[in-house]
DNA sequence: GATTTCCTACTCGGATACGGTGTGTCCGAGTGAAACTGG
DNA sequence: CCAGTTTCACTCGGACACACCGTATCCGAGTAGGAAATC
């Protein structure tokens, strides 16, 4: 069970649109340089957290992309719901209703209890992520790495020079 | 993000073992034959929990799976794990300190905030699974379908005859 | 009839192919700004 | 000098290949039990 490298890419980009401000539009090929990263797979996360409603993307000329909301009202489960989709990481497929093992079907009208199990693990998990705002994780680099956001805002100023 | 299928046959292999109970082993054939699953591919699963120890295999005629520890002591985080893999969801691959905006080597003697909030919630997850024994499992099929246990056992123990 | 030996059938266990999803790349549609032209 | 028009470079957006891991399968090593041969 792994996540999509694109979640990591996605939370970074949130933080570095934060710093820059939304003043200027900073584009995919930016964010994407900033790291060394591919620009177009770069783009490809980009557009999936603008359909999410995460982040807005104008396009032309002096384009890019801006967070929509203030970082207090991003939370890291919508950035990771907008990369890895809604689906959970537990499917019960009803195994217990296949082969000679199975009953009625009026045996399983109740959900699966190992189903049941699996869902409030996700959902402490899913909880978790959605207690903690982009907002959250800025201050905690603030704390542990004090020039890290002054430095990245100043580096995307002078791209866009 | 996706969990492995054998996590699910796993589980309810894992409560199968409990209800036949610890007198006789259950051959991975008759356990994918219940589910009506491939066989060998289940048989593969069920190595995985081996491995782990959380059942204990013995070869040759009369031969067979059977739980390692009273169903108190298993853990759903065990099972998973022991399908899964020790390693964790969200991978931080340190891209901070990667292209143009890295910084000095000082400034990353930190962990990544990002990583560090991903974990957190990751350890929520885990912690969930971790309180949620097998035997909760049985006591929440025990209260939501009665009849399963016991028609379980019984056509493992025609199987047998 | 009891014991030893051998054999056979059955089990797990790891090594071996196939497919789906994530990863990576490409080109086209749309847009805004800048340059050019005419008044 | 100013307004209108044209052009063009730049952006996102979705459609197109590649690779790796989960899925599925097969065959071999090991073992217990039973049958057969011997005493």
């Amino acid at each position: 069970m792994k996540m999509s490298e694109g979640v990591e890419w996605a939370v970074h980009s949130c933080l570095n649109l934060a710093w820059v401000g939304p003043a200027g539009a900073v584009t995919a090929t930016q964010l994407a340089a900033f790291y060394d990263l591919p620009t177009a797979y770069f783009n490809k996360q980009l557009q999936a957290l603008a359909r999410a409603g995460i982040v807005t993307s104008t396009p032309g000329p002096r384009g890019g992309f801006r967070l929509a909301r203030v970082p207090e009202q991003i939370t890291l489960l919508d950035v990771v719901r907008a990369i890895e989709g809604p689906t959970p990481a537990f499917r019960c497929t009803e195994i217990r209703q296949r082969g000679p093992g199975a009953q009625a079907p009026e045996n399983y009208l109740l959900p699966c209890a190992i189903a049941h199990a699996m869902g409030r693990a996700e959902q402490a998990w899913q909880q978790s992520l959605a207690d903690q705002p982009i907002a959250d994780v800025d201050a905690d680099v603030a704390r542990t790495a004090p020039t890290a956001a002054e430095t990245t805002r100043r580096w995307f100023d002078s791209q866009r020079a």
